[in-house]
DNA sequence: CTCTGCCTTCGGTCCCCCCCGAAACAAAGA
DNA sequence: TCTTTGTTTCGGGGGGGACCGAAGGCAGAG
């Protein structure tokens, strides 16, 4: 059978599907939380983390008795914001959560939504990073920018090549992700510019929301020309 | 029932998958055709583009007693294309056909592979090409030098917004695409730089491939410094 | 050690959906 | 009009796989 289809069946059931999205953040959650996140029993969630892993869109770290599960890497984050982009072409739908969602949310560690794309163009726009064969590179005075705003350049060098560029669905634009995008999200946490909302809501999508502190709305303004 | 599954399902059926894999060129097919491709009886394909042309994947165009099907757009081949690169992760597999189809095929009209990587690599060091909030533009040495070679510019930005940055999946790396990478493409095989293989083959992949003529190496090497 | 909690394996059921053959419909040509 | 070719609709059959309940490992706490 064709690597399509067999990666696309995976993802194509609804309990599967639902665990990938409750991991589209980034962390791991154990199998139990995940069965709760699909609305099925033990049994059904073990069997399907079991195709994912062996499918290698999931790898999994055993600690005590619990068993976390992540996406295997920014890749199937990426293929899978993709995926979800597609239906909404031609007219915008609203979205559950209306704009709120919409605004700012993770992506495997990284900025999505609004804030994501309007940081990246800012990035872009101002030349703090450039174009270069294999990904991006930071310019002489984005690195003095960046680093003095304290993002671990060393850090976000470490990547993998496949370094920016993830599709937003809501946006329909590509935005900051890789190394950089991790650090960048990483800084604005870390100096309460961005609040994760609801960690532990139940709802696939609370979960992924990030709001823009007053703090944070100055700043963004300030550093980098956004108005949030 | 979540947008992911849906669509996913729709993908990870290997009729299905078949199908859309023989319609990545960019060409339209008809019903007949894409039975034929996915191995399935007349009545089977009709109700499967069906549920494909609801989905909004595919669309259709009557003409005469046949029926056209082609991908709904850009993003629906970039999507799968992401899809197919995502289980090749660490151990670079070997493929069908060898390294003759990794070194150039089409995606929606425009250049992957080896030689497409190579040639939006060469556009953007040469800084013929410039990212841009929205998706990318010529620079004004580009516009020169694209248009000298025939390439139509006024047609390249009748595109969509979506302009670049499809994923390849056998080099793991953003390539040319949008109505930029569709007008190149078309200047190369207009020029018989390079020429398609065996379109009419059944083999899904084989009808992708495209091949350097031996004027077509010299033209690339001297107009964009790329060794085919 | 025992008990409790998390997870897996096994066996079995059920349903979705994918396929085919037959018939009908539509368009073009004889 | 009759035939041929391309496609759709309908009815029915069959297989894959998704789920559950029960039972069995493991790991940690008491």
């Amino acid at each position: 059978m064709s690597n399509l289809a067999t990666i696309a069946h995976l993802i194509g059931d609804p309990s599967r599907a639902a665990m990938l999205q409750a991991l589209l953040p980034g962390e791991a959650l154990t199998a139990g939380e995940l069965a709760r996140v699909a609305g099925i029993g033990a049994a059904a969630t073990s069997g399907q983390l079991k195709a994912l892993v062996e499918s290698g869109l999931v790898s999994v770290h055993a600690q005590g008795r619990h068993r976390y599960h992540r996406l295997a890497g920014e890749e199937v984050a990426a293929a899978l914001e993709t995926l979800i982009a597609l239906p909404q072409t031609s007219p915008r739908r609203s979205w559950p959560h209306g704009d709120a969602f919409r605004q700012a949310r993770l992506c495997w560690h990284h900025l999505a939504g609004r804030l994501g794309v309007a940081l990246y163009d800012s990035l872009t726009t101002d030349r703090w990073i450039e174009a270069a064969p294999g990904g991006w590179v930071a310019t002489e005075m984005g690195e003095a920018r960046l680093g003095k705003l304290g993002v671990d350049l060393v850090e976000a060098r470490r990547a993998t090549r496949f370094a920016c560029d993830c599709m937003d669905w809501s946006e329909r634009r590509p935005h900051l992700a890789g190394g950089l995008g991790r650090e960048i999200t990483s800084m604005l946490t870390r100096r309460h510019w961005l609040r994760r909302i609801e960690p532990s809501s139940s709802d696939t999508l609370l979960r992924r929301r990030l709001t823009c502190t007053p703090e944070g709305a100055r700043a963004l303004s300030s550093e980098f020309g956004i108005t949030a």
